[in-house]
DNA sequence: TTTTTGGTTCTGCAAATAGAGAACCAAAAA
DNA sequence: TTTTTGGTTCTCTATTTGCAGAACCAAAAA
């Protein structure tokens, strides 16, 4: 039986935060698992903190966990004498997370390009709609990286 | 029978682009037909003309375009004495679709602002990364339209 | 050596998604 | 007035997803 605990509007704020991780990609259970780890004030909590906080099954727990754990998003510290792992949100990948979203967009460019690339010439305004797409596709992808820099020289 | 031809290539590329549109949130069928209309050499295409191309049934080409249609993903237009609607794609929305993908960064911005304004004190220095997080979300929030305006201008 | 702990894995089910097929329908054509 | 066209809507089914519960397991503790 843990000890930590978690207020009604952190749970309800668990939620909140939790439908904006289901958004890209999270299933329902791992977001939630993300989301407590960011609004709980005790920052690292175990397997069985989680599971009793959330209601969720062992299986359901582990499963969450693990997914998180691989794609980075939380990761787990040990203490001496204690077999237990202590989950946390790993808040210093997620500048690299949002990187990655912005990148995905690069997929979808090089498979617009693609599809220029066959297009029949016949339909002219099209394509050429198409390729300002690809082109400002392209723009951004350039523009961002530096966007990040600047951000990390301003605050510095 | 539409006489609507597409090649074995054009049909693999539909799956492709398909499976990008899908990402984002967009059911297979309505993916597909999405890509469709922007790899078909003949722009304008017939509820028939789809629905034979992509081996779908009536409910599900249906379904799928009236989808697009509400998300302004296409659009048709008539041809006078022609019952039918010709489908399209509405490129010139896509710059919009895509700044709208931008800015549900700022839903997440939003809840997580809630998330920093009820944290416990006790915790800083996790607090201070997740207000970097906020602040750089902001960041980018601002300066992505600015972006967007330079690409405009820088074409013209 | 047996028991407990901290999980993982397997089995199964309930709900959600996706699409087929047929029935249906209103407007236009015949 | 009847038929055809261009779809829409309803019903049903297959698949996928998401999770619970129980069985299981290795390492550590007793």
């Amino acid at each position: 039986m843990s000890t930590v605990k978690i207020t009604e509007e952190q749970l309800q704020l668990v939620e909140k935060l939790g439908l904006v991780f289901e958004g890209p990609g999270l299933q329902p259970a791992a977001a939630r698992v993300a989301a407590l780890l960011v609004v709980s004030d005790t920052l690292e909590l175990t397997f069985d903190d989680i599971r009793e906080i959330l209601n969720l099954s062992k299986s359901a727990t582990s499963n969450a966990i693990n997914l998180l754990l691989n794609v980075h998003r939380i990761e787990y510290i040990t203490k001496p004498g204690d077999r237990k792992r202590y989950f946390r949100s790993n808040l210093a990948r997620w500048k690299n997370v949002m990187k990655e979203k912005f990148m995905d967009l690069e997929k979808t460019n090089s498979v617009l390009k693609e599809v220029v690339d066959q297009r029949t010439p016949a339909t002219k305004e099209f394509n050429q709609s198409l390729e300002e797409m690809v082109s400002l596709m392209r723009f951004m992808n350039q523009q961002i990286p530096r966007l990040f820099k600047e951000w990390e020289k301003s605050k510095s």
